[in-house]
DNA sequence: GAAACCTTTACAGAAACTTTACAGTCCGGA
DNA sequence: TCCGGACTGTAAAGTTTCTGTAAAGGTTTC
């Protein structure tokens, strides 16, 4: 999922459909506010921040965003009408990922876009995000709405082994096999027990554990 | 160190005199020979490069870079006239983190370097402050509301450690690893006592020292 | 050789984990 | 629609594991 905050109707719109057809989730957001609402909903995997914007100019969005830990990371790429050195300078110093101005060619935009999130997977896909669930399993982070969770061992490996294998459905055996590293024989509680700790401490995000019944458990799609 | 790949003398010499003027050590190299002998000697830190070049073109260079283990992560900027989108999307989409056309202006590709330099390493930082404690690596100091505290070694190499790693856990077995420089079999009790000793001595900052079930310690966010 | 520092040992307390027992829910068949 | 079995959710008790801490025993430094 790219967010798109950009003021100007028909590039938001011409960016959005374009990204759409290159498979790339897109939503564009017309202010900040909505912006920010729906930041709290579901975090997104890349950031497009135009500098000149209504309510509150891009770089303060920028520094924001730079400064929660669930979207410290998020590359992003500012995009301005102002070609002036100064706002790349700006920009760029306050930790913007890339810099495009405008106007731009779709497809130099697009494989821009590529670049960033490619070079983020890369670095060992050590980040979730689902909803407004966000989790960082080399930092041992997990958070909420921006809120720290903080979890148990088991809990905390269960939901790193469910993350990873979004979509797909995992049995208790499964889950016992990956992270307890044994086989396990007969009836168990256990897993359970785990699940239902970590949907309560999850809060609102405890609803993207879902019970597959007869099956085991899943997060995602 | 920065490495600088460009056949054209005047502005290799530009670029590498500007770099030095911001105190940021560069070399350049007219040919990628030149350029892949020095590499076996030292790893820069960062790595300019031009596409058009004698020999062997800047696309090349970039992919054989990027499968190198030593250079995978190394943030690459490449530098060129070709200011046409196919060079860009080709640039890009081989790997490049940053694609700046000529010309350009010197403050913009300063400001990009330092931005890459940022983004890649945070370690630069000769000064740790959290909450009312304040370490400096360099000068062997530390303070907790201004008063100085008195650490052995193994307390203060720990602390330093775990700001520099600041908001990821360390595990008993990596501090030991990197503080101890062993690996280390069997259990310890080792790293809790100077933990211990480390909270004790620091005070009311000791609390700033979080300990992770199940994993290590950490500090921070 | 004393002082400072580091490591080991041992144990208590705390936190995490598992088991147990039962209540609640889902689903197919009568 | 109702019923019963199979499966899952939940609370609480029981068990294990992990960490904090004091103190003793080594080691290094001066």
């Amino acid at each position: 999922m790219i967010y798109l905050v950009e003021d100007d109707e028909s590039i938001r719109e011409l960016v959005v459909y374009t990204l759409k057809s290159q498979d790339l989730d897109a939503k564009g957001f017309e202010k900040p506010s909505l912006f920010w609402k729906e930041l709290d909903k579901e975090l997104p995997s890349l950031i497009l921040l135009d500098i000149m914007l209504p309510e509150e100019d891009g770089i303060s969005i920028l520094k924001k965003l730079r400064a929660r830990p669930d979207t410290r990371k998020l590359p992003i790429i500012m995009l301005t009408a102002k070609g002036s050195e100064y706002d790349t300078v700006l920009g760029l110093d306050s930790g913007a990922d890339d810099y495009i101005p405008k106007p731009f060619r779709m497809m130099e935009l697009i494989s821009r876009i590529k670049a960033r999130l490619r070079r983020v997977e890369d670095k060992g896909a050590e980040e979730y995000r689902m909803g407004n669930l966000y989790v960082c399993p080399s930092r041992y982070v997990v958070t909420v709405n921006q809120e720290p969770v903080s979890l148990t061992l088991k809990e905390y490996e269960m939901l790193c082994l469910l993350l990873k294998n979004s979509g797909i459905v995992l049995s208790r055996t499964q889950l016992l096999n990956q992270i307890w590293g044994y086989e396990f024989d007969g009836e168990s509680r256990t897993v359970d027990v785990h699940i239902r700790t970590l949907r309560q401490k999850l809060g609102e995000a405890g609803d993207l554990i879902e019970t597959v019944r007869g099956i085991g458990y899943k997060m995602g799609k």
